[in-house]
DNA sequence: TCATATTAGTAAATCGATACACTTAAAACT
DNA sequence: AGTTTTAAGTGTATCGATTTACTAATATGA
């Protein structure tokens, strides 16, 4: 099992290693092509790969870029994370990719690890409100791009953001639930500790009271878990739609963070016996692909999640290429109401 | 943005390079507590991280291993990816994922580009029928462990396999229809160039032989596509559904490969009007999260998923440690029929 | 007491690729 | 012819951590 290395190919090509180097790194003009020739024999004849570490080593660049996510277990994330590694790969970069479940400390271990293999930028999918977590490394020359996470008050550092906006999107479902005569409208979260959880509970309360309803906050639904995969969020929505429907008082309407949870409170509302859209209409985010599909077709909150996967590279390499730019802040993108037929007119008591 | 080196803590610590990789290596035996004590201190104070490429390049070792799968964007590799990061946690290793589109090339690529990197283990999801793209990397020196990969005539090279017997699956599939009283059942598959679909296909052929019907070659759809990804197995299976139902002999159930695939066969049954189960029974596989949440809620076939993940990772560290043990073969778990509302007696003509 | 073990710690070679500063030979000018 | 350019290629220090073989000092044992 002994590597070939640079030196066995120099040696069979009748040249330094400082040739083969040239070759690998297409510095053409500093040699003819004949020995160009003989030295690319030599690698193909020994089967030579170069060794990456070494490479990374000496000249302190990594063609690799980060990726942290909650849970590609995720629909939403596993898109975005395929999303992301296209985009980069189209620029370059190869994806590392981990899974934090949002728990702070995994994601600075993530970090950290990615940071000592010579890895300068990493996405974070997180949107998680605290960042100070990751300051230390942003010190350490590591360039940070966050999904969902604009500038908060009380940031010691500032770094670069692609998302929508969230308030608008929930905005966008309330307007569109009031505008079918639902005055009792529920929302149903997980743990309300990232932005744009924050910011969409913000939009569906503003939306409620601009239009002169009162927000009770026995609709609002926090479901408590330390795990974010797959299930967790169905099992969310589920439970959540069993509490906030079997209430005297039950809401007509459902808006919820993300499709899965929707998904969640479709089983929750037929466990009960309960019919989308007759009983309940259901408002979902993400647009995932399944959305579509189930039945009803669930109306939802589109995110241009190609997009954003697109932007955040984008802005990343930009970072690495001119290395430490001043990050350029936080780029918001519309969401877009997609109706289907999870949602209908309240025509009640 | 000076990187800090083992060098520098020893300078701040008045001790030898040497003796700060001890500390970091544990070998506690060779040091007084007293200068342990301080060299901790200046890491601590230096916020020193170590550079992995430079351990790497030292060491050969890796605490890597790769994941290839065809797409994160399905929901069944998502959550795969997740349970194989688990389990590669729990053992001491980091996972490195790649999505390969089942397409040789990029495979083949990743496999060389972690190889590099000092990788030595690589997990493939992929179960291709063809594996000489990836004899030159295990001759170096790759350990592989397959997803549903039996070792196949004409390989050269045995590799390790984890996965359900998918013969077993469709028989499963097939006789619960044969049970309920269809004659006229239906495959609906993409591109059937991988071992398991190959399986699946035999396992449903079969059991229709051994019931006495004749297997109808126009009830077998194979879909093309060159993209694997989450949107993908929808629509072909959506297809997949409009030109079997439209045939005026069409089928009265389909089994098909995966639950997406299954959902896109719901969508489709939908837009030609007809319903399930009343007017078509649909046998999914793998049985994700959602299976139990469309509407009707799908019967399906179990992949003990969780299991495979952390067989496979474990066979895959086993291997890693003692180096170059002969591959064990193909191990076999056993696919259970989930029964739900997706599939009904048939009475018809 | 003298030989032997043990403890605590270090110097220096090494992993494999890169890049800067250099050489040499031939070509191009004046 | 004599000088300057250019082309083609090489020697060697270097990146940062590890590790083997070594030293010096102290402790142990007969």
């Amino acid at each position: 099992m002994k590597e070939i290395t640079i030196s066995d190919v120099a040696r069979m090509a009748n040249v330094s290693p400082s040739s083969v180097s040239n070759v690998l790194n297409g510095r053409s003009k500093r040699m003819s092509s004949s020995t160009r020739e003989r030295v690319l024999n030599a690698i193909e004849q020994l089967g030579y790969t170069p060794n990456f570490a070494a490479r990374q080593l000496k000249t302190g660049r990594s063609p690799y870029i980060g990726l942290i996510v909650p849970s590609v277990a995720n629909p939403f994330y596993g898109m975005f994370a395929r999303l992301v590694e296209d985009a980069a790969l189209a620029g370059g970069y190869q994806v590392l990719l981990g899974n934090s479940d949002r728990d702070p400390e995994r994601e600075r271990h993530y970090a950290e690890e990615l940071l000592g293999y010579g890895v300068r930028g990493i996405i974070f999918g997180s949107s998680l409100t605290q960042f100070t977590h990751l300051e230390s490394l942003i010190d350490k020359g590591l360039h940070v791009v966050a999904f969902d996470r604009p500038t908060q008050q009380g940031d010691r550092i500032m770094i670069d953001s692609i998302g929508v906006d969230n308030v608008q999107a929930t905005r966008l479902a309330t307007r569109h639930l009031l505008a079918l005569g639902h005055r009792r409208i529920g929302f149903i979260s997980g743990p309300i500790r990232t932005v744009n959880r924050l910011d969409r509970l913000e939009g569906y309360r503003m939306t409620l009271e601009e239009a002169g309803i009162e927000v009770d906050p026995q609709l609002i639904w926090e479901g408590v878990t330390n795990d974010f995969g797959d299930g967790t969020a169905v099992k969310l929505g589920r439970h959540g739609a069993h509490d906030l429907l079997t209430r005297s008082d039950r809401p007509t309407a459902i808006i919820t963070i993300n499709d899965m949870y929707a998904f969640g409170i479709y089983a929750g509302t037929r466990d009960l016996g309960l019919n989308i859209p007759e009983d309940l209409s259901v408002v979902g985010m993400d647009d995932i692909a399944l959305a579509e599909i189930v039945q009803p077709p669930l109306t939802t909150v589109r995110q241009p999640i190609s997009d954003i996967a697109r932007l955040a590279v984008e802005r990343l390499i930009g970072r690495l290429q001119v290395n430490c730019k001043e990050p350029l802040g936080h780029q918001v993108l519309s969401p877009t109401l997609i109706v289907r037929g999870s949602t209908t007119n309240y025509s009640g008591s």
